[in-house]
DNA sequence: GCAAAAGTGTTGCTTTTACACCCATGC
DNA sequence: GCATGGGTGTAAAAGCAACACTTTTGC
């Protein structure tokens, strides 16, 4: 009993992973394929989500944890339950169905879907069981289930997260320069800011901290790296109580 | 199959109600009573959340239409999915088991907690085969399960919403006055507004409009009723990025 | 005429926006 | 010395915050 799987609850893992230099904003997927039994056909070939069943003696967060962990290695990322989703329809799209033949699993399962920040560089794709790859959230590949849709629900809540919170910095490195931060914002925002605005504003926050160091090994001038405090955050935090309607 | 139940999945609804003589924002919640099988004791006595479970061939949304409807008679109103919950031990509090045992409860049910908003004196209490009561959501009764944990999380999430959407009108009549709404605003949020910078704010707004009436039978002066056009609303509405971390 | 709540303006301050050029480095 | 992105200042406009008294009505 205690470690059973719950047939019909799952939760899926939306993984961001955002890539410095690339400056794209990523999720992890994971590649599903399926042969005929004879070989002759490719059933299904697409990617999907990394989900589990919730066992019976889990909470939900610590199932979304657990398959992050599988899946990346990593814990302690940051985590957030957005949305559940449990159309009937959801997992009965016709291409679909030889999966879940294959897989056994409960046609009418309810998912939990968490969203997961962190950087790209921090997973290890290689020494990796299933055969993961990131993808652009601009350009997803085709997806299976209602997976395509679960990610663009999970997108459009961080688009609003990181207006209002400090999430940002959960998809950068531990140093970072200003402009990078404004790259990102504008990544994920798909609008672009005054560098000059943008600058002084974060410069004048207590908690983005210039340290002694600076870019190297580029061939440009190179830039005042800084940190973010978590800690002079939560100290100065106090909620903003504008009406912005 | 079509209409049965699954055993482990409800939606629980936290139904807001506004009541704009006593300027209370209350919740509605369900009476429990259970009677050992002498009746010589009671077992149970406090409140819940109205839920059920969701429905074989039900999306979640049309479950939690189903379940306000049930309670109240109502439709359409505004509905919001803000969190599932399923902590293992979510529901296996002492006082809960009594109750379990008697309604034949799934003891690992995971719940998809939906929050309504609309106006306590659209709901008509009397008519009613439960026993439901709206209590101030400052001051609840004594809660089974978890609930008192899915109110004040959907508090939480009202708080956010009620800042930057315009949701505080759909707990007002479709007539309202602007104190009303500062009323409102100041109920849910906890905190005092100056009465001529707010006026000023909603005024200025094009989707605020001033109708040719005024409040009747108040020994005052009788104010002014104005109005909320959510089609100019949507019209004018542009996304505002303003990075507030 | 009095109680009760409605309604009204101004000022200083802070924040936002718009905008163009020089700087430091590696090659 | 040149290519590359890093870094800088100012002025106008908008929005926000603080503040106290007069008006209109029913009784």
């Amino acid at each position: 009993m205690k470690f059973e799987k719950i047939p019909n609850i799952s939760v899926d893992c939306v993984v961001f992973g955002y890539d410095t230099i690339t400056k794209s904003l990523n999720v992890l997927v994971m590649k599903r394929y399926l042969e005929s039994e004879t070989g002759s056909e490719v059933l299904v070939d697409d990617y999907v989500l990394t989900g589990y069943h919730v066992y019976e003696n889990e909470t939900l967060d610590d199932s979304a944890t657990r398959v992050l962990k599988e899946l990346t290695g990593l814990t302690n990322q940051y985590k957030k339950q957005f949305k559940a989703f449990g159309d009937p329809d959801r997992l009965t799209n016709e291409k679909d169905l030889p999966w879940i033949k294959n897989e056994g699993f409960n046609l009418r399962t309810i998912t939990i879907a968490y969203y997961f920040l962190l950087k790209t560089e921090e997973v290890d794709l290689k020494n990796s069981a299933h055969q993961k790859k990131w993808f652009p959230v601009k350009d997803l590949p085709e997806l299976g289930f209602d997976h395509r849709h679960i990610i663009l629900e999970a997108y459009e809540d961080l688009k609003i997260k990181c207006l209002a919170e400090p999430v940002i910095f959960e998809l950068l490195p531990d140093k970072f320069t200003i402009n990078e931060v404004q790259d990102l914002y504008q990544s994920i925002l798909g609008i672009e800011f005054d560098n000059r605005n943008f600058r002084r504003k974060l410069i004048n926050k207590k908690y983005i901290i210039a340290i002694d160091e600076k870019q190297v090994g580029v061939s440009k001038k190179p830039s005042q790296l800084y940190m973010f405090s978590k800690d002079i955050y939560k100290k100065i935090f106090q909620k903003n109580y504008l009406i912005s309607i």
